[in-house]
DNA sequence: CGGCCCGGAATGAATGTTCATTCCGGCACG
DNA sequence: CGTGCCGGAATGAACATTCATTCCGGGCCG
């Protein structure tokens, strides 16, 4: 079997194996940064043998880069779910800030992995796509930004002004409750995003 | 004469070579993040040998340690500069956060190096103190947002919600102004800081 | 004056440790 | 019996830190 997915098999092959590394490895890296989560202790924590994970990962940068991947995906498909095209601006602003801090409080590990990721040199490959004008980096938060802006129902800024005044808040305030400085509940979240709202709105 | 801080010397000797090696050390752990910064680079770039770092800092720890609370120093003294508390509370609030922003972009370096620093074991202590009520950090910041909760000028949430709703943008947006996403003239700075405003505002 | 000696600052090669990665014997499955 | 996946010891590179040695300035003696 060829484990390194071949060119036109499924990109990731299935195995319970894989599975454990990366589970391992997001939980290490979530909780004590990538110092503190070596390939030894990774193999460890998955249940296998240090060499094992180079079956599946060619290198500890790989893992750490599909890891993210992974995530990433994983968050564009959250945040798609129940969006409904047809309401107004406002509302699924609303909507889609709600579910990405609720995605954030429901799986602190996966916010602080990406966290990390951001702030390390790993994060610049991520950045430069960001130049390029990829879209998919919160891709839908951007769409709707410029919706709105193209509407006049937003602030006439800069994108990317306008992206940090409506999700800077957001990160922080996640960030904030993984770390026990408030606790967020469902209300506090919906006022939260209303108030990101209120920063961005004309 | 006795380099590490006596009982009663003020609390660092000038010295040329302790400077260069925090200046050396700002700038490469700013630029390539802690792994790009092996103390015999610091030493390289400071111009002094690598034993000589030792004779001014206990450890490596110690010297990034120290090098935070020196940044942090700087930054209380700027923003506290121009501050004038007679004025109304919507006005000290957007002179602040001007200021801040103002800050970070004249001194990119100083903001990625917190930004590492805060992402990595050693920022942890630093939010331990915030738990223990500790003022200080942004702590001008904090009874800004105590006195407009206090005066119903600005929504009643917990104050970590409001913190992250006023400074969470400026933090973000001043990173992409680094990073070379934005060009954010003085027009926009005052811009962002009025629509952090607008979001906490009641 | 000029040579000499001393204290302490500065140096950078040597050391020990911590990893990522590799390698190889063994084991299970066909 | 092969074949190929596994584990985990072995390897070597990258670092932080140490320490024996060098260097320098300035008092002291002849």
């Amino acid at each position: 079997m060829n484990i390194h997915s071949g060119p036109d098999e499924p990109k990731t092959v299935y195995s319970e194996k894989r599975a454990e590394i990366l589970r391992a490895a997001l939980e290490l890296i979530a909780e004590h940064g990538f110092h503190g989560a070596p390939m030894s202790t990774i193999a460890v924590r998955a249940g296998v043998g240090a060499g094992t994970i180079y079956r599946y990962f060619e290198n500890k940068d790989v893992l750490i880069k599909e890891l993210f991947l992974e995530l990433h995906e994983k968050i564009c498909a959250w945040s798609l779910k129940g969006y409904e095209a047809d309401k107004p601006l406002r509302q699924r602003f609303l909507h889609f800030g709600t579910a990405l801090l609720r995605y954030f409080i429901a799986n602190p590990r996966d916010f602080r992995y990406l966290e990390q990721y951001h702030n390390s040199p790993y994060g610049a490959e991520f950045r430069r796509d960001r130049i390029l004008g990829k879209e998919e980096s919160g891709g839908l938060g951007r769409g709707l930004l410029e919706e709105g802006v193209a509407q006049q129902i937003v602030k006439d800024l800069p994108l990317a002004v306008l992206f940090s005044l409506a999700f800077g808040p957001l990160v922080m305030v996640a960030r904030d409750h993984i770390l026990g400085f408030v606790e967020l509940d469902d209300f506090l979240i919906q006022q939260t995003v209303q108030a990101c709202w209120d920063g961005i709105k004309k």
